[in-house]
RNA sequence: GCCGCGGUGGCGGAACUGGUUUACGCGCACGACUUAAAAUCGUGUGGGAGAAAUCCCGUGUGGGUUCGAGUCCCACCCGCGGCACCA
C-alpha cells in the first residue's frame, strides 16, 4: 500500500478527538509540564505558516514529554478582541461576535488538520463574558490600588481609525493597524502604572530563563538610568528648575539650560502679563511654542536635523559655581522624560555641541582629553576647570559632585526610566468595557465585583464617534446607570480596554477555565505554574510579554498567584518569509496557505519541513523544494515497513556490522532527546533521516529498531507514525509508549578513527583502540607509510595526543 | 548613533569544551528502470592542478594567541533585528 497522507491523517485526527489522549489532568501524581504558545488573534486570513512553525515545535515537545511520563498542559485559545474584527464588521455589517465565531471555526479546523495535540477541553476566548469578567476584575484591583488612573494627556491619535494609540501602537508615527499618519490630541485616558514595577521587571529577569536577546530588549525598553537631579535657582526668583543628568561630572561645563515647550516654567512665563515688557522676544517665544505643539511627538523626535530653540530672556544660577546660565526653550527636549529640562554641556555632549554652535553658546571644557574646538568629547576622563573637583576621574566625580550637591540641598540621586505608563483606554466598541461609573457626586466609582461582568451591549451600530468618544457613548440606555455608592444618576465609562488586556493573564485561566468564583483556583495555579516554556514572536517582547509580566507581579502582590514570574522559559521562533525572501503578504501574492500544503503533501510533511527548515529561532524563507525533500523522507519511512521482519518470524536477521546498527539506534535516541530539550528541531530531524537512510540499506529491518525509529519520529509526524505503528500489529496508540532510553555503553566504541596530523595538517586517518597511550599513538603514527613520507630524515620535536581524537606530530 | 544577533559550498544549513570544515536536505551531473517523460533507485558533487596517487588554497577582511582557530583576542567591513534627540 502506498503512503496516502490525506487518508490516514483524517483517520487519526478523528480517533485522537474521540480519545482523551491529550487532556491534562488536574489531579495527577505525575510531574507536570506546562507548555504554551501565544494564542492567536483569529483574523479572517486564517493560519499563517509562521503559526504552524511555533505550534508544531511545542507540539513536538508536548508529545515527547507525555511519552516521558509527564502530565502535560498544552492549551489553546483565542485573543479575539481587536480592531480588525471591528473594522471588518463596520465594512460588512456583520456583528463582531459572528465574525469571531466564524474565524475561530476556521482556525480550529486548521489546527486540527495539522494534528496538533491541544487540550481543547480548556479552550478559552477573551471575548467571552465569563472570561472578561476576570479581566475586568483585575482592572478593578488596579483601580483600588491606585495603579489605574485617568489623566488628560496628549496621545497619538489615528484620524482614520479614530482611535487613541499607545506609543507602541504608533510605531514610526503611523497607526499600527491602518498605517495612517498619527497626530497628537489631548484626551482623558486611563493609564496603568507599569512604571511602578519598572525595577522589578528588570531585576526579576535574573530569575527566569529567557533567550538573551529577549532580556536585553526588555531592559533597553524599560531604559533605567541612574543619575542626579540638580536644582538650578532662577535669577531674581525663588523658583527652581530641576534637571536630570547622568553626567554630574560635567556640571562645571554647563553654559545653558533648555526646557521643553511644555515645561511649567515656560507656561508661567507666558501667562504673566507684565513679563511681556520685560521679555523682549515675547512674541518669538510664543510663536515657537505654538509651532512645536503642532508637530506630533514623532515629528519632533524624528527630525535628526538641526535642533532649534529660543532664548527666553531669563537666567538661572549654576549651583556649582553660581555662574549665570541662560535659559532656553527647545523642542528637542522631551517633556515626559525627567522634568522636561536639561543642562547644556556643549563640550561633552553631541547634541549640546550642535545646539551651542548654532546659537553661539559658550563651550566650556570640563573633562580633559578631547579636541573641543572640533567636536564634543563624550567619554569619561579627568576633570578640569571644575574647582575643587579638578583631577578627579569622571566616575568618582559623578559620585562626589552628587554628594556635594546633596549636602547643599541642590540635588539628589534619582533614577529615570524610558518606560511610560501604559495608556489603557481605547475609544472603540470591540473590547472589554472598563468597569467604572462616573457619578456627579462621588466621582469615579468602581463597579461592585458582584455586578461583573459589565457586558458589552449587543448593538447594530458601532461606528466611532466624530468627537473621538467610544461608540458605546452613543448607547444611551447602556450609559445611563445608577451610582453604586449613592444610587444617584451616573454614567458608565464608555472607553474599552486595549487588545493587550485579555492576553495579559490568559495563561492563568487555562489552569481552571470554568471557575466562576475566582480567576483560577489557587491550588491549581500552584500545581501548574510557572509555565515551563512559552513560545511566541519576537515582536511581542516589549508589549505583550512585558505587560503580562507586569500583571502577574501585581497579582502576585495581591496573593492571587503563587509566584512572581509567569514564564520560567521564553523562546521566540523566527519569522517564516515567502520563497522570494520577502514578508508574506496578500499584496505580494506570495502567501503560503497551510491548507494547501496539507492538501498537497500532508500535515506530517509540513510539520517535518517546518522543523527541519532551519534553526527554530532564525528567520527562514519558505522553500517548496525543501518541503519536497521532507515529503520524500516520509515516503521512504513508510516504505521501510515492507522490510520489517516481525519478532515472531523465524527468519533470522542477518546484518553485517550489527553492532554498528545498534550503536546508531542508540546514538539517534540520544541525539533526538537532547536536541529537543535544546529546541534544536532541525538537527533532530536530520538524525532521524540518517537512521532511516541506514535502515533503508538493510535487506531486512529488525522489528525492534523500526519500532524505536517510529517512536522517535512520532512527535514530529504523528499521523504516519500512528498508522505504521498500527500496521506493526500494535493495538494501543504509539503515544502511550514510553520514550526510549539509550544505553551509554552501546554508544561507546572501543576503537576510534585517529587523525594523524603533521604540523597541524591531516595526513592520514587510521582505526585505533581508545586505550592507546601517547607513546603507542606516536609509534603507530610514525609506522604509517603516508606519515613516513613526511618524516623523511626528521624526528618529531613535539607530539600532541588527544585520546579518542588525534595525534599531531610537530617537526 | 547605541544595544543585540549573524557572515561557512550553487542554496537552507551542520560542526561537542579550540582538534577530520561542509552532517542532513535541496540543487546539479552521470548512470539504472522506461518507447519516452515524471517518479524512484544508484554514484558523484568546496575551489584549483593532475591520468592517478596526491598536493595546494579555502568558514566576510586584516592582524594576533596556539602544535592546531569557523570556534578565543584586537581592529575593520557587510547583513538582519530592536531602540533612537531618553540628557
Amino acid at each position: 500500500m502506498k503512503y496516502n497522507p490525506q487518508k490516514i491523517e483524517k483517520k487519526w485526527q478523528k480517533r485522537w478527538k474521540d480519545s482523551n489522549l491529550y487532556q491534562a489532568k488536574d489531579k495527577s501524581k505525575k510531574p507536570k509540564k506546562y507548555l504554551m504558545v501565544e494564542f492567536p488573534y483569529p483574523s479572517g486570513d486564517g493560519l499563517h505558516v509562521g503559526h504552524v512553525r511555533s505550534y508544531t515545535a511545542l507540539d513536538v515537545l508536548a508529545r515527547k514529554k507525555r511519552m516521558e511520563g509527564y502530565n502535560v498542559l498544552y492549551p489553546m485559545g483565542w485573543d479575539a478582541f481587536g480592531l480588525p474584527t471591528e473594522n471588518y464588521a463596520l465594512a460588512t455589517g456583520i456583528h463582531p461576535i459572528k465574525i469571531t465565531e466564524k474565524n475561530i471555526r476556521i482556525f480550529k479546523r486548521q489546527m486540527n488538520s495539522l494534528g496538533l495535540s491541544f487540550d481543547w477541553s480548556r479552550e478559552i476566548n477573551t471575548t467571552d463574558p465569563s472570561y472578561y469578567k476576570w479581566t475586568q476584575w483585575i482592572f478593578l484591583q488596579f483601580f483600588k490600588k491606585d495603579l489605574a488612573y485617568q489623566r488628560e494627556m496628549p496621545i497619538n491619535w489615528c484620524p482614520k481609525c479614530k482611535i487613541g494609540l499607545a506609543n507602541e501602537e504608533a510605531i514610526g508615527g503611523r497607526c499600527e493597524r491602518c498605517g495612517a499618519q498619527t497626530e497628537m490630541r489631548l484626551k482623558k485616558q486611563w493609564l496603568l502604572k507599569i512604571t511602578e514595577y519598572a525595577d522589578r521587571l528588570i531585576d526579576d529577569l535574573g530569575k527566569v530563563n529567557y533567550a538573551g536577546k529577549i532580556k536585553t530588549q526588555q531592559i533597553n525598553w524599560i531604559g533605567r538610568s541612574e543619575g542626579t537631579a540638580i536644582k538650578f535657582k532662577i535669577q531674581n526668583s525663588k523658583q527652581y528648575i530641576e534637571i536630570f543628568t547622568t553626567r554630574a561630572d560635567t556640571l562645571f561645563g554647563v553654559t545653558a539650560l533648555v526646557l521643553a515647550p511644555e515645561h511649567p516654567f515656560v507656561a508661567s512665563l507666558l501667562k504673566i502679563k507684565n513679563q511681556k515688557s520685560k521679555i523682549k522676544n515675547y512674541e518669538e517665544i510664543k510663536k515657537y511654542i505654538k509651532n512645536s505643539k503642532k508637530k506630533s511627538e514623532f515629528e519632533r523626535t524624528q527630525l535628526e536635523k538641526e535642533k532649534t530653540g529660543v532664548f527666553i530672556g531669563a537666567y538661572c544660577l549654576n549651583p556649582a559655581n553660581n555662574e549665570k546660565v541662560p535659559i532656553w526653550v527647545g523642542d528637542y527636549v522631551i517633556s515626559t522624560y525627567g522634568d522636561g529640562a536639561v543642562m547644556v554641556v556643549p563640550a561633552h555632549d553631541k547634541r549640546d555641541y550642535q545646539f551651542a554652535k548654532k546659537y553661539n553658546l559658550k563651550i566650556k571644557e570640563a573633562i580633559k582629553g578631547g579636541y573641543i574646538s572640533k567636536e564634543a568629547y563624550v567619554d569619561y576622563g579627568v576633570l578640569i576647570n571644575s574647582g575643587r573637583f579638578n583631577g578627579l576621574k569622571s566616575e568618582q566625580a559623578i559620585k562626589k559632585i552628587t554628594d556635594w550637591l546633596i549636602e547643599k540641598k541642590s540635588g539628589k540621586r534619582t533614577i529615570q526610566y524610558k518606560l511610560r505608563d501604559w495608556i489603557f483606554s481605547r475609544q472603540h466598541y470591540w473590547g472589554e468595557p472598563i468597569p467604572i461609573v462616573h457619578c456627579e457626586k462621588c466621582g469615579l466609582v468602581p463597579v461592585p465585583e458582584k455586578d461583573l461582568p459589565i457586558k458589552l451591549p449587543y448593538v447594530k451600530k458601532y461606528e466611532p464617534t466624530e468627537t473621538g468618544e467610544s461608540p458605546l457613548a452613543k448607547i444611551e440606555k447602556w450609559v445611563k446607570t445608577k451610582c453604586p455608592k449613592c444610587q444617584g444618576p451616573a454614567k458608565r465609562e464608555t472607553d474599552t480596554m486595549p487588545n493587550w488586556a485579555g492576553s495579559s493573564w490568559y495563561f492563568l485561566r487555562y489552569t481552571d477555565p470554568k471557575n466562576k468564583k475566582t480567576l483560577a483556583d489557587f491550588e491549581k495555579l500552584k500545581y501548574w505554574l510557572p509555565i515551563d516554556l512559552y513560545n511566541g514572536g519576537m515582536e511581542h517582547t516589549t508589549l505583550h510579554l512585558l505587560y503580562s509580566r507586569f500583571w502577574h507581579k501585581f497579582l502576585y502582590d495581591l496573593k492571587a498567584v503563587p509566584g512572581p514570574e509567569p514564564y520560567e522559559r521564553r523562546y521566540s521562533h523566527g519569522v517564516v518569509l515567502a520563497e522570494d525572501k520577502r514578508k508574506m503578504s496578500k499584496s505580494f501574492k506570495n502567501v503560503i496557505n497551510p491548507d494547501e500544503i496539507v492538501k498537497s503533501h500532508g500535515a506530517d510533511s509540513l510539520r517535518i519541513y517546518e522543523m527541519f527548515m532551519g534553526p527554530f529561532d532564525q528567520t527562514i524563507s519558505w522553500s517548496s523544494q525543501g518541503l519536497q525533500g521532507c515529503s520524500r523522507f516520509l515516503k521512504r519511512a513508510w516504505e521501510l515497513k515492507s522490510k520489517v521482519k516481525s519478532q515472531k518470524s523465524k527468519v533470522k536477521v542477518k546484518i553485517q556490522n550489527y553492532n554498528d546498527l545498534e550503536r546508531l539506534v542508540h546514538q539517534t535516541i540520544k541525539k533526538v532527546s537532547e536536541d529537543l530539550e535544546n529546541l534544536k528541531f532541525n538537527t533532530a530531524v536530520s538524525s532521524l533521516m540518517i537512521l532511516a537512510n541506514t535502515l533503508g540499506e538493510l535487506k531486512e529491518i529488525p522489528n525492534r529498531y523500526y519500532k524505536i525509529f517510529l517512536i522517535l519520529l512520532s512527535p514530529f509526524a504523528p499521523h504516519i507514525s500512528e498508522e505504521l505503528w498500527e500496521k506493526l500489529g500494535n493495538k494501543k496508540s504509539i503515544f502511550l509508549e514510553p520514550w526510549p532510553k539509550y544505553d551509554f555503553k552501546l554508544i561507546e566504541t572501543e576503537t576510534f578513527q585517529m587523525i594523524i596530523q603533521v604540523n597541524g595538517r591531516v595526513r592520514d586517518k587510521i582505526e585505533a583502540p581508545k586505550s592507546l597511550s601517547e607513546k603507542e599513538a606516536k609509534e603507530l603514527a610514525l609506522s604509517q607509510e603516508k606519515i613516513k613520507k613526511w618524516m623523511v630524515g626528521q624526528t618529531p620535536k613535539k607530539v600532541i595526543y588527544i585520546p579518542g581524537r588525534l595525534v599531531n606530530l610537530v617537526i
